[in-house]
DNA sequence: AAGTGGTCTAGACCACAGT
DNA sequence: CTGTGGTCTAGACCACTTA
């Protein structure tokens, strides 16, 4: 037992923990067709000697997987293959540019301005301070491959600004500065629903005013809960979509009024 | 260690597992404000002794937690409360009814149209089964408190349609009977974008046609994986908004093109 | 240096699916 | 009845935060 708890550190040195290591291993494999599409994943007893770990061990992999909702899990029978859907890491949602990135698209962005100022009670809300408090805001037209489709007004604390304020004016991303700089993405809250554009989005985005926009909201924070961004999005019809697992076991996703 | 083993069973008993319960309790003093805002939760050895269990069921009572968004998760300090937002349960995002009464708003329905006939090729990749095969339509318009707000097209494989078919005509839930069935609604797909209202959309809804409206595509599946129902709900504007929690451990969001 | 959560092991019994 | 996942216990060491 004693060699076993040393294998959390001597199994994480590589490349983090063990079972998130054997997550992407069982997720390479489910993807290669290894397992065929619906097919049934060996026992969590033969995973486990099969690759050296404890039950536990494999059960904590396989709850990524779920999570992710690539395959079932329930008792009486073994874990089937649900889909082999590639997995969006955390930080592609948070950054535009990784995303589009991962899409195979040019990411694009035009600063349009950007200012620091006290915070006003709303602004403070969203950020967790006191009203009156410094905060940075940037105003971005962000393009995919040339195009137009989404204006985003995010704003920071203090600290934050500062670094996206010292960031080359055409940079294409902000996060991952922000990340280089040692700044940790842990939590992310995002609220999507419809609006209609006013005159600046619309002039931004070459629309109407008051043509109907897909906006996300969200409020991103770091592993203390402190919140380290909160950004309104709005999209152009047609060029983005949301998609949610969730089940019994955990959920994640809810629905509001309004 | 036999004994802990019997716990499994003996805990059990009276709701479901220990972890569960623990995990509603703890839910409960954190919305009771035990803890204060922002306060921080006992260590893990302490909740497990308060509760007469071991740490390893305190730290899954903890991750359900976590995943909802209420608490942070970091090594080297305790807990700290996030918020305290009412949990939604899985079984109310499916069901508009229950999210309605939930809302303590009145839920309404009119069944516009409900057929049954072999299945195109796109109802059946979206319910898993071969074109032809028959399949249960169903078209409704559903009200809060007598006001429209979404029109649901739903379609369900033959053994759960038989049962919709059956129902009272003015039925306001459809998904309630089929729990008292059996029927074990385990896992779902949302996926939320932005639509124009067709002609149809609009006549219902009383709105115009081309007028913008939220779109929401559901897959639920059961336990097994096997789809239950697939659904095209279409909200008016400003009726509704979708909001997901994720982090860096659990992913469960993504974000697509078109 | 002490406290706390993260990871891992080993073993046990139970609930459920399938034969 | 047998196999499989679900739940729980007990104990260990590590990584990180905080004082």
């Amino acid at each position: 037992m004693a060699g076993a708890g040393a294998a959390g550190g001597a199994g994480g040195r590589a490349a983090g923990a063990r079972y998130r290591r054997l997550a992407t291993e069982l997720r390479e494999a489910i993807a290669s067709g290894a397992y065929g599409a619906g097919g049934r994943l060996p026992s969590e007893e033969e995973l486990a000697q099969q690759h050296g770990v404890s039950r536990g061990t494999v059960r904590q992999a396989l709850a990524v997987l779920r999570a992710n909702g690539l395959v079932t899990s329930r008792r009486g029978t073994r874990r089937v293959v649900l889909g082999t859907a590639r997995t969006q890491s955390f930080f592609e949602l948070l950054s535009f540019t990784r995303w589009a990135r991962a899409l195979g698209e040019v990411p694009g962005g035009r600063t349009i301005d950007i200012s620091s100022g006290p915070a006003n009670p709303l602004e403070a809300e969203q950020l967790g301070l006191e009203p009156g408090t410094q905060i940075h805001r940037v105003l971005r037209l962000r393009t995919l491959s040339r195009v137009p489709i989404m204006i985003e007004r995010t704003i920071y604390p203090e600290h934050i600004g500062a670094v996206i304020a010292g960031l080359d004016p055409d940079a294409i991303s902000h996060t991952e500065p922000l990340a280089d700089q040692g700044v940790v993405f842990a939590d992310a809250e995002h609220t999507v629903d419809l609006v209609y554009a006013d005159d600046e989005d619309a002039r931004l985005l070459g629309c109407d005013p008051g043509s109907p926009l897909m906006r996300e909201r969200r409020r991103a924070t770091d592993p203390a809960g402190t919140p380290l961004e909160w950004s309104d999005d709005r999209y152009l019809p047609g060029t983005v979509s949301f998609t949610v697992h969730n089940s019994a076991a955990s959920t994640a996703l809810s629905r509001r009024r309004g």
